[in-house]
DNA sequence: GTAGGGTTAG
């Protein structure tokens, strides 16, 4: 009857069951022990454990790993070692599945060091023992010791592989993922890979905004019959999204089941409207989630707020702020203060913004103050830039962009002084801003453009068509926008920066290497600068082109002379 | 009946 009511997923009954049996056995202890686990409820499952113990009933192997699996869940290292104790006490430590629970335990734990311990005693080991392990040193960022125990072990499953596909995209490491996938796919290979290798792989098609890449696993997926998994239909969306085409990322998301759609892919799409600047979009997905009775989490606000803020919606963006404890039984946290100052901000209300941080029950963190200082910047208001800056200059002293961000708003009013002072504490604290770099993908091979980058074999042409540029531009009506440059130096210097800033670079060897017509997907590690966002614009015009840019918080799609932030960003 | 890989975040 427990076990009935356990595996049907009615854990009400099971335990009202459970409940009226007076003398219940270790065997139905384990049953219960066994759907508590299963379904989440981790803290159930170590009670009955420790009624097991009071109440003299043995444990057997069968006790222990889900017990573990609970104590890993809830990140708990002492119950872990309590019950590890238990284990060794009645001599289970050395049985396999106990060993492999035990050292997935101490991975999920964060405790690495007794999970390899663990496996270096355990007398027989199997490929489990090795996978948990492997997972551990991902999870730390210890790729080189992962591929020495994937390589080294004996032999390997579709777990093996997947842990390393997913360990390599966690830690940014896409090419390796790719290649790993690769060579799993190869014709001698022993494995096949399974609904959860798709799913590790596609972030990194995401990563490094591989659309090609991406729709070749798309469609390697559909043939092996896994495109209707739901988690991997939720990727799917992730990954069209981050590769800039939110078409076929809206397409996916309209074909997961209605039923199946859940938290993780409403998030997705949310989200996915929100880098677009589609925060009506975003709104109406996020209402459409409620509608399919799925509780928001922390993430689905983010989403919405940060939509709200991409695309002007500063009423509606308070409006859910505000109500979002009440109403949603979501706790407004940090991420969601700065995602408020933000649409205050970018809207220009910035004494709201900033009696908001003044306000607000915690700590305001970096992203706070820095949210302020970004809209201080837009909108030109020193006195209050230098308050943030304050701030932000202690939380996140190593943080180059905030120095940089000030010291550009200084050398707009000519304040070459503080300027120099900024300058000064950048290069004594030895910090360099990331160089700006920008990609573009063809035939299914990515190009990587620096800012001023000659060493490109078609770098010729590329400035041939860039000197060309601004003629064509300013026959239109253009007038370069120096402001975005750095530092006093001379107006034609300005200019000339700012010609060869990378995202131009990228967006011209697409109009060389493509057809007409052909839309181009370019992704920038940084922000894009306004100077090559006005460039852009012209340039879909004048050359017919659609051209998406990703910078490191959004999407740009440029079409017939305008974007689709509608220059609000 | 047991373990190992898991998508969503400015």
């Amino acid at each position: 009857m427990v076990a009935m009511y356990a595996s049907s997923g009615d854990l009400h009954s099971a335990f009202s069951v459970f409940d009226g049996i007076t003398e219940p056995s270790s065997l139905l202890y384990n049953s219960i022990i066994r759907a508590f686990t299963r379904y989440g409820y981790s803290k159930k499952t170590l009670s009955c454990f420790f009624q097991m113990h009071l109440l003299g009933l043995g444990f057997d192997q069968f006790t222990f790993p889900f017990v573990l699996k609970s104590c890993a869940d809830l990140s708990s290292v002492l119950m872990g070692k309590c019950v590890h104790g238990q284990s060794l006490r009645i001599g289970l430590e050395s049985d396999i599945y106990v060993g492999t629970s035990l050292i997935d335990m101490y991975v999920k734990c964060g405790d690495l060091c007794s999970a390899r311990k663990l496996f270096d005693k355990m007398i027989i080991r199997d490929v489990s023992s090795w996978n948990a392990l492997i997972a551990g040193y991902m999870k730390e960022g210890e790729t080189r010791v992962a591929e020495d125990l994937f390589w080294g072990m004996p032999n390997r499953n579709v777990v093996s592989w997947t842990a390393m596909i997913s360990g390599y995209s966690q830690n940014g490491l896409a090419g390796d993922a790719l290649n790993l996938f690769d060579e799993m796919l190869k014709e001698d290979s022993e494995v096949k890979p399974n609904w959860v290798t798709i799913m590790s792989v596609l972030p990194a098609c995401a990563h490094s905004a591989a659309l090609e890449r991406g729709r070749k696993i798309h469609e390697f997926s559909r043939r092996i019959g896994l495109d209707s998994n739901s988690s991997v239909q939720t990727a799917l969306v992730a990954m069209y999204a981050k590769c800039g085409s939110l078409v076929d990322a809206r397409d996916c998301f309209k074909k997961i089941h209605r039923s199946e759609k859940n938290l993780a892919s409403w998030n997705t799409m949310i989200t996915a409207y929100a880098s677009y600047g589609q925060g009506m979009e975003a709104v109406m997905t996020f209402e459409q989630m409620i509608g399919a009775g799925v509780q928001p989490d922390y993430i689905s606000f983010i989403g919405l707020l940060s939509g709200c803020s991409h695309s002007g919606l500063t009423d509606i963006g308070l409006k859910y702020f505000n109500c979002m404890s009440t109403v949603y039984n979501v706790e407004p946290r940090l991420e969601h203060y700065a995602c408020v100052v933000d649409v205050l901000g970018r809207a220009g209300r910035l004494m709201e913004a900033k009696e908001l941080i003044d306000g607000m029950p915690m700590e305001p963190g970096p992203s706070v103050w820095g949210a302020l200082l970004a809209a201080c910047r837009s909108h030109r208001n020193l006195e209050l830039a230098e308050i943030a800056a304050r701030k932000v200059f202690v939380l996140e002293p190593e943080n180059c962009g905030n120095y940089v961000l000030l010291s550009n708003m200084y050398a707009e009013v000519g304040m070459w002084k503080e300027v120099d002072v900024l300058r000064a504490i950048l290069k004594c604290q030895g910090m360099r801003k990331s160089p700006g770099c920008s990609w573009i993908e063809i035939n299914g091979k990515a190009h990587l453009f620096l800012g001023g980058d000659r060493s490109h074999p078609q770098a010729r042409e590329i400035h041939l068509l860039l000197e060309a540029l601004p003629e064509k531009i300013k026959a239109a009506g253009y007038i370069p926008d120096t402001k975005f440059a750095l530092h006093d130096v001379s107006e034609e210097e300005k200019e000339h920066n700012l010609k060869t800033h990378s995202e131009k670079l990228a967006i011209s060897f697409g109009l060389l290497n493509t057809g007409p017509g052909v839309t181009l997907r370019v992704t920038k590690n940084l922000r894009i600068c306004g100077d090559c966002h006005t460039a852009i614009k012209f340039i879909s015009k004048i050359y017919g082109r659609e051209i998406i840019v990703r910078d490191v918080n959004r999407f740009h799609h440029f079409r017939d002379g305008s974007c689709s932030c509608g220059d609000y960003w």
